[in-house]
DNA sequence: AAGAACTCCAACCGCGGGGAA
DNA sequence: GTTCCCCGCGGTTGGAGTTCT
């Protein structure tokens, strides 16, 4: 026994919006506020459809705080991270990404930004198999700053912690930070210092966007952990954007967050664009990047 | 120039969750 | 506790537009 049918689909329009149609839509909501009850506003505002349809139509297209297109490097990579860490939850990630619908950022992983990870990872895989004497160049990665790669005596991961080539596995290194390896990170931090106190431009706390976004690009995205470039039909529940830091995530004693690493990523992001993603509280002298405060 | 192939995105569909009765 | 109804979500589709052959 199926569920009933929202409307009459036979008696309502489909299809592409009118001029017409939209303005009624609109001028309804404009008079009215917040719709409580979609299913009966086409009724009430004359609009021959479905209410599904005119939910959809005001919430993707007609609203007024709507952005289409020209989505820039940092929400390629805000998408790309929450992608990782929670999936296919669109009108999540969207949230994240103001004037942005769950549709629109749907659309627009499905056509172009999956593509260009899987390009990227493909690129990688070039490189990583033939080495960088024969691969397809790959630009090399801008300076990492200092700041990013202190890791926290209490929670860290690869993620801010490595400075190598493999450091830019920012988005997902499979090995989390580990004492064992600090020393190895220290001579990194040390080889990044270096090369920047050589460097006519002293670190900035945090990459301009333009440099952030060009060191997106250049990062492995062999390491962002797309689900299916591994294969991963689900999200083991360890797993996270950050690769192994999910198990981090679940030591009580770590307090990042997506919304603490995204802030060390997104320094400049809108506060709020993080705000429902609420951190455990951090012990004293605890936090993913404790230089970064 | 024309048809095929491809890209993009608005819209549709069915389902699950949650609140009200 | 159960049923009903609506909302919101994610997956999918259809078709217009663009590029390729």
């Amino acid at each position: 026994m199926g569920r009933a049918p929202c409307c009459d689909k036979a008696s309502v329009k489909r299809g592409p919006w009118s001029p017409e149609e939209d303005e009624l839509l609109r001028s309804y909501v404009r008079t009215h506020g917040a719709v409580s009850n979609w299913i009966a506003l086409p009724h009430k505002a004359g609009v021959n459809r479905c209410g599904k349809s005119c939910r959809l139509r005001w919430l993707n297209y007609l609203r007024p705080d709507i952005k289409h297109g020209g989505y820039t490097e940092q929400e390629d990579l805000v998408i790309c991270s929450l992608y990782n860490s929670i999936g296919s939850r669109w009108s999540i990630i969207a949230s994240k990404l103001p004037g942005r619908t769950d549709n629109d950022v749907k659309n627009y992983w499905n056509t172009k930004l999956k593509k260009k990870a899987m390009a990227m990872h493909n690129q990688h895989h070039y490189h990583h198999h033939h080495g960088p004497g024969r691969a397809t160049p790959i630009a090399t990665p801008p300076p990492a700053p200092s700041s990013y790669m202190q890791p926290s005596p209490a929670s860290a991961s690869s993620a801010v912690t490595t400075a190598s080539g493999d450091a830019y596995s920012s988005f997902g290194a499979t090995t989390a930070y580990s004492p064992s390896n600090q020393a190895q990170t220290q001579a990194h931090l040390a080889h990044y210092n270096n090369v920047n106190a050589a460097a006519s431009a002293p670190l900035a706390e945090f990459p301009t966007p333009a440099v952030a976004s060009s060191w997106a690009i250049n990062m492995a995205f062999d390491d962002m952990f797309l689900p299916e470039l591994v294969g991963a039909g689900e999200f083991p529940s360890g797993e996270d954007l950050f690769g192994g830091f999910g198990t981090l995530l679940q030591d009580s004693r770590a307090p990042s967050t997506l919304q603490e690493l995204s802030a060390c990523y997104f320094p400049n992001a809108q506060a709020e664009m993080w705000a429902d993603v609420k951190p455990p509280p951090p012990p004293p002298g605890a936090g993913l990047c404790p230089s970064l405060t």
